[in-house]
DNA sequence: TGGTAAACGAGACGGTACGTCGAGTCTTGAT
DNA sequence: ATCAAGACTCGACGTACCGTCTCGTTTACCA
């Protein structure tokens, strides 16, 4: 299947993969994505653009492998339940407003979030490893609060993590509007009205 | 504020605006965003690369263009207005489905919304030209909805389209979810029980 | 013979004439040959470019004429003849080292001679109009001194005047030897004593 | 010096450089100087422009290098020394009229020479390269003639061996007249006289 | 413990596209 | 009709990176 012999994995340099992700990581967020460029990092990371060639396939690749790196534990524990669904998801919200506020945190996300649109085998592993989980911990929360008769029995909770997580994400990538506190606050007060018990519809 | 003279608009070719805007069209369709060049562009209008250069900063501002040129007046005539809101919303929205599931569509859209993510400028313009009049209809005839009492009155209806539309682009861009009827049928559903009177917040 | 009907040259603008010879010796002296263009000439003459090509056919042709509009003179009156051959062409080649080591006259000058060698019909003009009667003066003289038998009768006096002034502007151009008072002394009388009457060939 | 880091010559591809020198001498001869251009010779011998940016600073010094790749070694052997002066000199200047009418020699030797005029580090470069080393071949030839009595104890053989030389090149490089077998055989009579035991200045 | 094969750093290579410059042509108003 | 101005098509410039390809040079397993 592979036409080039595959590279021996045991006798990669970890020294060299350290390298090459801190350095991606560090310029991206100093010359933005579309500068970001193969022979930059390889000089950075002091290392040969083939080590770089032989174990990524592009530049959008090594960056997703810098990126999720230290992100995959963070949906481990899943939402906090305190009981009152919509307390835990506005202070959830919250946080992650704060978050994506961050510019340290922008520019090598929005550029993952970018290359995948145009690129639908990069785009499978980045909503894979980083969206696609963000949506089943949101969903797996509700489903807690639907089984405690907090939410309505018919809801679709797929759908209504979508309504809760998209305007957010949408506002941030393309800069339709704000992320504060009163908006996500505001949205988690529209989705509650939807998924409320006696809601179903007729 | 601008450093070079500025060219004299008046003397512009109509001829060679309007077929760099075809040929931006016609090329990113067949070859794709990150393949489309400025050289390609310019000879596949016959066309002098200054020309374009002389009019337009970067690719994505040439296809902002040439895709804008003829969408504008699509918003023109607001959503319709049958006295049943949730029929009305389905009905848009299916016909949105159809065309963003059509291949010709996809590759300038989907192009843009990615340029725009790394060129604040041109997302500027991105959002206020394309995403913001779309917002602004479904707002406005939400209004109309809650001024005829079919919505509650104290709901945000900004951020209701958000919930209404942001899912439905999230999923076609990011390629997170299949754009059906289902799907929004559900998402209008769930929608309209949040906007439902009598749901008004405690 | 013209494919294009020929401008009217009795309509021509004498004071757009002079700018751009002007601007075209100013030019060629700050920037040097190469990068003089005939873009920079319109705009240092207040000028369109049309009105350059409407006239000369190449920014070599305009040079030509800024250069020789003060030059053609200069052959009029012919070398002295104060009766001692030797000491005339040692005073005039005195005169004519200084001439050619000023920095004012050389980048115009270099740069005709160049544009020449690789532009055959500009190269007649050149040739015609600033080297031939160069020649001819010296030529002239040594006539005069041939007919006061203060040279050989059957020395070929063209050859003789070639002799002179060849190695002269050789080592000029080429740079292939210093310019001096010395230098000429040394050719004027190597070259006097193949002309000494009495040292006919055999 | 150099601002960027100079390239490893020892890694330099053979193959390229001929190549590239093959072709700059081709397409010399076929275009002429002045619509020679790098992209058309990286083009002609299959290389990339870089490569002859790589190593050498601009077409000249490509040419000048394609050019005395071949006659170096032409002065190595001298004149001929038949112990006939006169004689020696008309021969070898006789074969010199035969290769300068020879159109393939013509394009890149007058390329060279122009391109030297406007540009004073090539200059030295072509005249140490191919002028001085044919002076001084002659002024070689001269000084076992005058150490054998043939030629005047005084005279300065550097400027005798211009008086032969210059004239020749000046004819051919500004095309002031012909080059015949008659010309040089009258140049070198002349010349003659000027150096003829018996004829020192008094 | 030394030999050898892979991965490595370095960077030259053939290419493509960049964004700029200038050439020479063409069009528009103003004189 | 010529002029100043400048937009146009075209071609080349010199640069930046691409992805591929040698080069020695480590490095780590195995004989």
């Amino acid at each position: 299947m592979a036409n080039k012999t595959a590279p021996d994995s045991s006798r990669r340099s970890e020294r060299s993969r350290r390298a090459i992700l801190d350095a991606s990581l560090a310029l991206v967020g100093e010359v933005g994505y579309d500068k970001l460029t193969i022979e930059g990092i390889a000089s950075r990371a002091g290392v040969g653009k083939q080590t770089i060639y032989r174990w990524w396939p592009s530049k959008a690749a090594v960056l997703l492998d810098a990126f999720t790196a230290g992100v995959d534990e963070d949906y481990a524990q899943g939402l906090p339940d305190t009981g009152d669904l919509t307390a835990d998801l506005k202070s959830v919200l919250h946080a992650t407003v704060d978050e994506f506020n961050d510019p340290a945190f922008q520019a090598p996300y929005r550029a993952l979030a970018v290359a995948g649109a145009n690129d639908e085998e990069l785009s499978r592993t980045f909503v894979s490893r980083l969206i696609e989980p963000g949506i089943r911990v949101y969903a797996d929360r509700l489903r807690a609060a639907q089984e405690s008769g907090e939410v309505a029995a018919d809801a679709d909770l797929r759908v209504a993590a979508e309504m809760l997580l998209s305007p957010f994400s949408q506002r941030w990538l393309m800069r339709t509007g704000e992320l504060t506190y009163d908006f996500v606050d505001t949205l988690v007060d529209l989705v509650m009205r939807a998924l409320r018990p006696g809601s179903e519809s007729v």
